[in-house]
DNA sequence: GACAGTTTGGCAAACGTTTGCCAAGATCGT
DNA sequence: ACGATCTTGGCAAACGTTTGCCAAACTGTC
């Protein structure tokens, strides 16, 4: 119902300036009579004024806009990310615009500028790639927090797990289960976050005995992980030395080497224990036959948001490490 | 880089005046004489000019946003429309704002508010609820288009599939395959959706020789489809009648049922004929056993930004319904 | 009763655009 | 050579804010 009301409507029907009403609205009390300040409430209250975020922006130079710039939405884990992200962001009194490269460096560039163009108050990066404006961005000393993925070009906030540690939990477990033929799937283009958990899986399966060359790793080519699991999958069950256990480096992954397995006839988790890391509640309901290292993107929106206050209001936030379920 | 450049530097640069600059940017070539433009296009490329959508947006009262406003982000069906409307929409040149309802009036109300203080370009609607906020936007004649779930308050412009076809399609199908206990699952709170993929296949169905008691429904609570599906199929594979037939209105309800007839034993779809309506691409991988109505969310992205220009354009667009598969 | 200090509130500029209007200068017809 | 018309471009207002600065009008003090 409320059209056009602006600071002026309700200056005028208070019978004050225009600058009175927005130092009221800014919680400034102290500069008006009590008497006004009343009469302003009310005449904000009459004709349900809300402040311009426009007008605003424009005036201050930062919108209250904070731009999720992240890699491919279709991937659960990702939309999850996105969902808590967008609730904690509005908790806090900010908007989220959401950017959906697709592993793109070009389109990540794009986005960045139309973001900075629209002042942005802050920038989340998801699995961000690297490219020129994300350097130039970073370098700038912009907000941002990078999550799953450490920033590409320097370092930055980052909220994520300690991806090498899980790694090795995975390792451990199957050294426990008494597991002789590990594996690991991973993307050949990997992220900091995909090569830390099989670096961590491969040092600690090191340190318990297995040689190098007795642990079979296998990559695939591509963005779609659900592909990358397949391909390698064929790969692996394939080759000679069949593997018992499996550690994929991602859900979509795993569902990938399992189509794999079934086509193949093989049981799972029967002949060949699968562990993926991620984790999302789906798995419950389509993949009960994978175990997974399970990272809470549902809180991530928290933490995400925490750490963008903490920058804004010019305090260090260097990382934040969320604990992990193995469940 | 470029850190203030606006029309003013643009025409300090070039010598002319900010209205000079303006009217070219704004493509207005014939205001100005042929030198004159070219001298200022090379201002604009030499000082990396790129018009401030924040200045733009207040001058014009409105800006180059479009908000989704989406029930729940974490259903992969949304999750995929949300990125490929997303897609369109940087295509043409807008920016896309998203929302995260998670189902709820209020939220929804909280959120259009928002939105329209933000000056959005319009509004996509996704499994919109009805709420006062928007009967009013909707009655206000503002742009926007709902996707999935029509106007729960009036009509408005549309984009989905023939919801009631399709339960009808499924209908066919376990008749045709000789099915004769037939029975299908849904949400009690049902969206204009879901009612008419129910009816369309209850209506079928009676034309080709049911009674109306020999058909199974089942219906479930709570706004979670996994949960409704389980809930669902506690009753129905508990009851007397087993069916041997079952449409679920989502694929998400599919797997709460699925999982139920595993925990029971039973094969699927050798005991019991699972089809769902939605058939999102991770089926392939995490639910071969599942038979679904395949909805193009992929492509519903296009058709959106394609009737939001249309309307932006003030010519019509009552709805647009996208072909399915029945693979 | 004069002076300083404090309240209270308004004026006006600024943020980056867009656009109606006006004014020179150029072009043309007669 | 003179008015009519067209071309080219600038001035200034406006969109909704915020905020530095100034000016009344109080309050209190000696």
């Amino acid at each position: 119902m409320p059209e056009d009301v602006s600071l002026a409507t309700v200056a005028a029907r208070a019978g004050v300036s225009v600058s009175t009403v927005s130092r009221i609205v800014n919680g400034e009390m102290r500069r008006a009579s009590p008497a006004t300040v009343a009469r302003v409430l009310d005449a904000i209250e009459a004709v349900g004024y809300r402040p311009n975020p426009v007008g605003r922006a424009l005036k201050s130079g930062q919108s209250q806009l904070v731009a999720m710039i992240a890699a491919n939405l279709d991937n659960p884990a990702m939309a999850t990310i996105a969902s808590s992200t967008e609730a904690a962001l509005r908790e806090a009194g900010y908007v989220m615009v959401l950017c959906d490269t697709h592993d793109r460096p070009e389109l990540q560039d794009e986005y960045l500028y139309a973001m900075r163009a629209q002042m942005v108050r802050g920038y989340v990066l998801v699995a961000a790639v690297a490219s020129p404006a994300l350097s130039e961005l970073s370098a700038s000393g912009a907000p941002m927090v990078f999550v799953t993925r450490r920033n590409p070009s320097g370092n930055g906030p980052f909220v994520g797990i300690d991806d090498s540690a899980a790694g090795a939990a995975v390792a451990d477990h199957f050294a426990d289960l008494g597991r002789r033929a590990p594996a690991v799937v991973f993307p050949r283009l990997g992220s900091s976050a995909s090569r830390d958990r099989v670096s961590g899986f491969l040092a600690r399966l090191r340190e318990r005995g297995w040689s190098d060359d007795a642990i079979i790793r296998a990559d695939g080519e591509g963005r779609s992980h659900l592909q990358i699991g397949y391909d390698a999958g064929a790969r692996i069950f394939g080759g000679r030395d069949r593997p018992d256990a499996i550690l994929c480096v991602s859900d979509q992954i795993a569902y990938g080497v399992n189509r794999r397995a079934l086509e193949r006839g093989l049981k799972i988790p029967g002949d060949c224990e699968l562990v993926s890391i991620d984790g999302t509640p789906l798995n419950q309901w389509v993949a009960p036959w994978l175990k997974s290292i399970e990272i809470p993107y549902a809180i991530y929106g928290a933490e995400i948001v925490a750490g963008l206050q903490l920058i804004w209001r010019g305090e260090a936030f260097g990382e934040r490490l969320l604990p992990y379920k193995f469940g």
